[in-house]
DNA sequence: GTATCATTAGTACGATCGTTCGTTTAAAGG
DNA sequence: CCTTTAAACGAACGATCGTACTAATGATAC
């Protein structure tokens, strides 16, 4: 996706990879050109110089990290069956992604959300926009189930999708700030839950991860 | 709670009101001494003599939002019968409570725990146990509701609390982030579903806020 | 009315913020 | 090789951060 034209574009992606860890611990904000510079080894107006503002360093460490989170998680789901197999495999990337150590400080957009959401601007437009894309992922997800008699047609896929992304929600607030690490049991066996009840009992090899 | 013995309590009444404002939409963090001072037409020295540093500042806030939490959602739901009717109050409080102004910034305690669950210290330490309160209170009413016979005594209260705390903050997020005022209608739902298939149909008298 | 004492203002500190400038280093192109 | 161009640096900018110290203020108690 990015193009490694010149000798600059490597650094760029080293500083991005350490800007985003920062990031995601301690916030957009927190993460100070200052501080990265220090992180990286480099002079403050050298690192500064790749980007043209701390806006459009912000918005880069975004894309970084959506990056991350479409190689850790939508491109391993392509290779699975699409509609219910796909969801939950969604589902299940999700979670590991926030249960693992991806990156430090859980979701990195439930925690860009958290801090741009009043705050209006490119940034959180872009939050806003990476957002919905992932929840329309999932909801398109589920309406291919549908289509394929997996899961009642008749259940509306935003209501369906807004309870399961509560629940992985609900996990990373948990896990972060209460150190519950049966968040996840938690958010699997809701999720396991409300599919089953979603579910028509169509689906022929449940061979998808395992849920209870 | 708080006496108002001297005069200059009650300008730090004042100051907190405004604060908590400010960081309800900006964060703890982006509080600052020199805007609060401006926005409270004080100066920046004389402010800062009512708290002994930034951290007290933060923690000062907290508890005054935590009163207006208090008040607003707790306070009212002690009236009403105890049980699954409580609960229900509560979590409509809760909703309303985002849903309304009370807060610039949605939820306070949402947007506070995002920011500082990944900064050890005291403030951090303050917003985990007060929402670990929070859901040991929903907890409680549950186990009320399982002693009353209205929910199903077999149930996990700790799951069924996760379940309800994560429709309410997902609504909170998809307001905040995605401006999507129908999070709270489909919070309300999925609520509603929640509490049905935990009821034991056992409740009498259904006067208590009307989901769907 | 005067002494007392909590409250506010004024000023300044060192640190760090994001940003700009001119210069030096070093790789690429001919 | 020399020239060109991109990349990194060092220093400095004005602004603001949290905080400390001292002086003026103003209400309360005697």
């Amino acid at each position: 996706m990015v193009k490694i034209s010149h000798r600059g574009a490597q650094t760029k992606l080293e500083i991005l990879d350490i800007a985003v860890d920062i990031a995601s611990a301690e916030g957009l904000e927190g993460l100070t050109i200052g501080r990265l510079a220090k992180e990286t080894g480099m002079s403050k107006s050298g690192l500064f110089g790749h980007f043209g503002s701390k806006e459009d360093l912000q918005l880069a460490v975004i894309d970084t990290a959506l990056d991350i989170f479409v190689t850790r998680i939508v491109e391993p789901a392509r290779d699975t069956e699409r509609g219910i197999t796909r969801l939950r495999k969604l589902l299940d990337g999700w979670l590991a992604y926030v249960e693992g150590t991806v990156f430090r400080g859980g979701c990195f957009f439930a925690a860009a959300a958290a801090e741009f959401d009043g705050r209006p601007g490119p940034v959180r437009d872009r939050i806003a926009h990476l957002s919905g894309q992932w929840v329309s992922l999932l909801e398109e997800e589920t309406r291919q189930a549908q289509r394929r008699g997996e899961i009642d047609a008749g259940l509306d896929p935003g209501q369906l999708v807004f309870e399961l992304h509560a629940f992985a929600q609900e996990s990373n607030w948990a896990h972060q700030l209460m150190d519950a690490s049966d968040a996840f049991d938690r958010a699997r066996i809701a999720m396991a839950d409300c599919l089953r009840r979603a579910s028509t009992g169509a689906q022929t090899t449940p061979e998808g991860p395992q849920w209870i």
